[in-house]
DNA sequence: GCATGTCGATAGGATAACTATCGACAGTCG
DNA sequence: CGACTGTCGATAGTTATCCTATCGACATGC
């Protein structure tokens, strides 16, 4: 298909695609003359997935060229690219204290965890904790086992969604696709049952407006 | 305080808490003189406030603004100072298909949630939905439940967080704080039980590197 | 009495992600 | 044959966000 057929089924203009290609997001179409490009369904695939990783994810185009060129590595093991999607996702931009850190790795070891010291979740989930401190709230330490027990049970979903043999491209699209934008499902779902639990507290027999 | 001692402590320059001040984010200390105006704890209390609000969560000047003045309107309570900070967080760009709003609204009342049909979580569950559709996976479908049952019990962990009584204006925080970093701090605890059920997986035995 | 700190105001800069425009020309329709 | 539409790569411009630098005037402390 030619550029603007591309753009029409994707809704990505093709200023923009000119512009991913140009950027090393898109692979070249196949130049068919002078001044024409065939593109593929592959393509389409692609835009529809860097899409989904910029929009929905919230990546940054750097960000998503590295996971998308993780996909595209043969060699990488699928489980590495999920290690890459993770740290692609916006990661903390100051590091945490070693005290925060410790403290989340002490967490995580007596809940039987085996994490990796690079993996950028401890960071994000310390610097939290460096933040509460700073506000003066020590309150969130005593939920801390019962956020690490909901989400070991999300990893759980995860990787159940998440198949790690069969086709190596696909399974590696499906880590990535899942792990990004699983932070946003979980934050969607994670509203609606604050606010049923919240309403449901205030008023346990009220229905909803 | 003076704006170079408020500058040094809280970590912010004093071009920015100017800004801040410009921008409505932080209210005008007491001017003393023609050219020298005081700052108190208050101020800096609200400063990092605004930071961690800001860097750590994400929220944009303007969004940080809203939420703010919801912490300090005292007429509105604290019940609702959740919803404000839940709309704060940057929400999804294009509203998501009938079709999923349905499909998650479904779920949710099998579930027994109360929610109300404007929270912003349902355009942003039914949103990522719609992705993986457009991907042409629906391997997502079977794991909603268990995504269910985890976010459930982040929003109880979140709400034991949550004092709904006593000082209105440090609960109003607390509740604020809590959502907006609660997003992050999920984000990153989920990084790490991937990575341990994920290596764990696959080689059961083995050590961390 | 002079270096230093401070004031509000405004202009400027950095970054990210596009978008608009350009001249040239190929394919298409009648 | 010729008007018209679509397309090409390249580059400059735009929008939005979040600051940062500089200015002249003036107060304060040593």
């Amino acid at each position: 298909m030619r550029i603007s057929e591309l753009s029409e089924r994707s809704g990505v203009s093709s200023a923009s695609i000119k512009y991913y290609t140009r950027e090393g997001l898109l692979p070249a179409g196949e130049r068919t003359g002078y001044n024409q490009t065939d593109y593929t369904d592959s393509h389409l695939g692609r835009l529809r997935l860097l899409r989904a990783l910029i929009e929905a994810g919230g990546l940054t185009i750097a960000r998503a060229r590295t996971v998308l060129a993780a996909i595209d590595d043969e060699s990488m093991p699928v489980y590495d690219t999920l290690g890459v999607a993770q740290g692609a996702i916006e990661g903390a931009d100051t590091p945490a204290s070693p005290e925060s850190r410790a403290r989340v790795l002490e967490l995580a070891a007596a809940r039987g965890w085996r994490v990796h010291p690079g993996n950028p979740g401890i960071d994000l989930a310390a610097g939290i904790l460096d933040r509460y401190a700073e506000l003066g709230r020590e309150d969130l330490a005593a939920a801390l086992p019962a956020y690490l027990e909901a989400t070991e049970r999300i990893a759980a979903a995860d990787l159940s969604v998440t198949p790690m043999s069969g086709d190596r491209a696909a399974a590696a699209e499906t880590a990535v696709v899942g792990t990004v934008l699983g932070d946003t499902l979980v934050a969607g779902l994670r509203r609606m049952a604050q606010q049923h639990l919240s309403s449901t507290a205030l008023d346990p027999t009220g229905d909803v407006c």
